[in-house]
RNA sequence: GCCCUCAUAGCUCAGUAGGUAGAGCGCAUCCAUGGUAAGGAUGAGGUCAUCAGUUCGAUUCUGAUUGAGGGCUCCA
């Protein structure tokens, strides 16, 4: 017996041993159309497999996203068929489908060209077009290896010989066949909206020692609609690109003669810098952290002591030699705040300490990763350290979790996903401590009732961690934070603490970040914001605009008085035309302009104008402070 | 680092089938005195990324270097 599950809640009872084909034969007209596959006790299986005696069944439509997934995964073998078609002698690798889309992987026998996309686009609108069904075929290995050798297929060897099923299954769309474990669409006439993006290099199995084959991604939609949205989306990031509104407004810039990777701050990217360092300052007061400031570079034996080159050297610079001493620049700053840790014997009693500073730091990334101020080499981070007691740690990690998520929503971040990481294989430090520790970020997510995921195995050697999240306004996810147990600096630094027995204790010493680094987050807020930034935050945050230049001196005690009252005020006095000016102030994103002309001079008012609303007509002065005052205070 | 693509004025881009270059915006000067998203005229700006090679001659062809973009690997 089987039950089928209809979408409307309904059960049906069918008799055993139909071939899905048959079920959704039975069903009516409309909805006929909508089954992509089934679901059969909880598996995805094809159309054209045959059902057992006894099963549940459910029925996939185009609208579930497991749909999307398998339109996808059949795209990306329809592409590989006009692939082999173009170049027979094609190798296949993998082609599975991806977040937002699909790619294929191939050796071929030259680089692709965008041309080739189109062609291989033109050569899969005919096979889509000739509705060849998605057969599945179940192989023994043997045969699967011969077969595979046969046809040159090393790839797909490599893959099978790895394989323990006896039964390898094989999918067929007309006269190409495929190594697969589906499912697949019942045939590629399904396959209606779709488009090729681009081509890139990509290792054989992601391993930069193996063959570098050529990718090709692509993405398909079940509607030309949702294809369209799709691109419309891609649109609207490019638009938020912050490397194009760095520039626009005049935030930040890199230079070829300092060297990749390497940021120069603008005088507005340095205004919003400061606006949020201010803000980070006092919020690390208010919550018990003590500031502090250390060098950016130490001597070698401060790198071997904490470990880092042994396992970091390769993300560090080399050194220079002063006086016959190698030093080399930071690419952290935990050893620098465990110096001041050991600067003197510490009792119990001090402890906690919260150390924290805007600590630059110098990385070596490969050329190939660096993006704009996403991946950079030279960063401040917004680090600290907690040293602590075993007895104070589960409160100091539900502190600084507090902390983070109170500092994220402060620049507008509401959604968040955190992932906690547990032990690797490869570890030091104490079982106990492990466990404590891992438990103690455990009970600090779940109190905040964030949905979390756990990455098992997912910790540095070192300690278990959180990392977090955040979602920007496009919903794309950001990882900024981060709170790392470190079990390893204690114990090479031989950190202690003389406890209530008198005999001395090894401290818990926890990294954090909040923000991650400065550049990144700018980096992030900027695409966030898409350039106009909420006041608080705003480089310019009114510019005055006198109508005429025999405004100026009206408008001048505006611009001093705004200035005086704490304001980041600029005035353009230029020579242009009141509509040319309130173009460009807008272009740059200016959340307030006040107009003043002689009405205003007269009446001592100014004509608001802001970037969103447009104009607001005559306001006081003082009227217009307390609205920009109360949306500072807001960070709204 | 690896694969592919790219580098022409401050920005966005055209162009030269090898004979040293152009537009729009921006900038400067002048005219215009203009009330909520572009007033007009004139002008200045380029060793065509850098260094080699081929050639009578290279911005154009070739190679290397640097930087950028999209990926892979790695990560704040």
């Amino acid at each position: 017996m089987i039950k089928l599950t209809k979408p409307d809640g309904s059960v049906q009872t069918l008799t055993g041993g139909l071939s899905g084909k048959e079920v959704v034969a039975g069903l009516d007209g409309a909805l006929k159309k909508e089954v992509i596959c089934l679901k059969v006790d909880g598996e995805l299986v094809d159309l054209s497999a045959q059902l057992p005696e006894e099963a549940g069944v459910s029925l996939v439509l185009r609208s579930d996203p497991e749909a999307l997934v398998i339109l996808r995964h059949s795209a990306s073998h329809i592409m590989a068929q006009a692939v082999k078609k173009i170049f027979p002698t094609a190798k296949l690798a993998i082609g599975p489908a991806i977040e937002n889309g699909f790619y294929y992987d191939f050796d071929l026998p030259r680089p692709l060209t965008p041309e080739d996309l189109t062609e291989i686009e033109a050569e899969m609108r005919k096979i889509v077009k000739e509705d060849y069904p998605f057969t599945c075929r179940l192989v023994g290995k043997e045969e699967a290896l011969a077969g595979l050798s046969a046809a040159g297929e090393k790839y797909k060897v490599e893959l099978v010989s790895e394989l323990n099923d006896g039964e390898i299954s094989f999918y067929q769309q007309g006269e190409f066949s495929d190594l697969c474990r589906g499912p697949h669409l019942p045939s590629t006439r399904y396959l209606k909206a779709f488009k090729l993006t681009s081509i890139a290099g990509a290792y054989w199995r992601g391993d930069s020692s193996r063959e570098m084959l050529q990718r090709i991604y692509g993405t398909a939609f079940f509607s030309k609609e949702e294809l369209e949205n799709y691109f419309k989306f891609m649109e609207e990031a490019a638009k938020r690109d912050h490397r194009k509104l760095g520039r626009e407004l005049d935030l930040f810039s890199a230079d070829e003669q300092i060297g990749a990777g390497l940021i120069l701050w603008h005088p507005k990217g340095g205004r919003i810098r400061q606006a949020i360092e201010d803000f980070w300052r006092e919020e690390h007061r208010k919550n018990g952290y003590e500031l502090v400031y250390t060098p950016h570079l130490g001597r070698r034996s401060l790198w071997e002591t904490s470990g880092h080159l042994g396992f970091y050297q390769e993300n560090m610079y080399s050194g220079m030699e002063v006086e016959g001493q190698e030093y080399l620049i930071k690419p952290m700053n935990c050893p620098f705040h465990i110096a001041i840790y050991q600067s003197r014997s510490r009792s119990y009693r001090e402890l906690p300490f919260r150390w924290a500073e805007l600590g630059t730091v110098y990385r070596y990334e490969r050329s190939g990763v660096l993006h704009g101020l996403l991946r950079v080499r030279g960063f401040t981070q917004d680090d600290a350290h907690i040293f602590c007691r075993p007895d104070q740690m589960p409160d100091e990690i539900d502190r600084v979790l507090d902390f983070c998520l109170q500092i994220l929503k402060a620049f507008g971040f509401k959604e968040f996903e955190l992932y906690l990481a547990t032990k690797p294989e490869k570890s030091v430090g104490a079982e106990e401590r492990w466990a404590a520790a891992t438990e103690a970020l455990r009970a600090a997510i779940e109190k905040t009732g964030l949905p979390y995921k756990v990455d098992e195995g997912g910790g540095a050697f070192y300690g278990p961690k959180i990392d977090l999240k955040i979602k920007d306004a496009l919903g794309r996810e950001w990882q900024c934070s981060t709170i790392q147990f470190d079990f390893n600096e204690p114990e090479r630094f031989a950190l202690s603490y003389k406890g209530t027995d008198s005999q001395d204790h090894q401290p818990y010493m926890i990294h954090r970040a909040l923000l991650g680094s400065l550049e990144r987050f700018f980096g992030i807020l900027i695409e966030n914001y898409e350039g106009a930034f909420p006041l608080w935050l705003a480089p310019v945050q009114t510019l005055v605009l006198p109508v005429l230049p025999d405004n100026l001196e009206y408008a001048g005690d505006v611009y001093d008085w705004l200035r005086a009252s704490g304001i980041r005020a600029e005035l353009d006095s230029r020579n242009e035309k009141i509509g040319y000016r309130i173009r460009e102030a807008q272009m740059q994103k200016v959340p307030y302009m006040l107009v003043v002309g002689s009405k205003e001079a007269e009446s001592g008012l100014v004509a608001v104008r802001t970037r969103k609303e447009g104009d607001l007509g005559a306001w006081s002065r003082e009227q217009l402070l307390a609205r920009m005052q109360e949306e500072i205070a807001q960070k709204s």
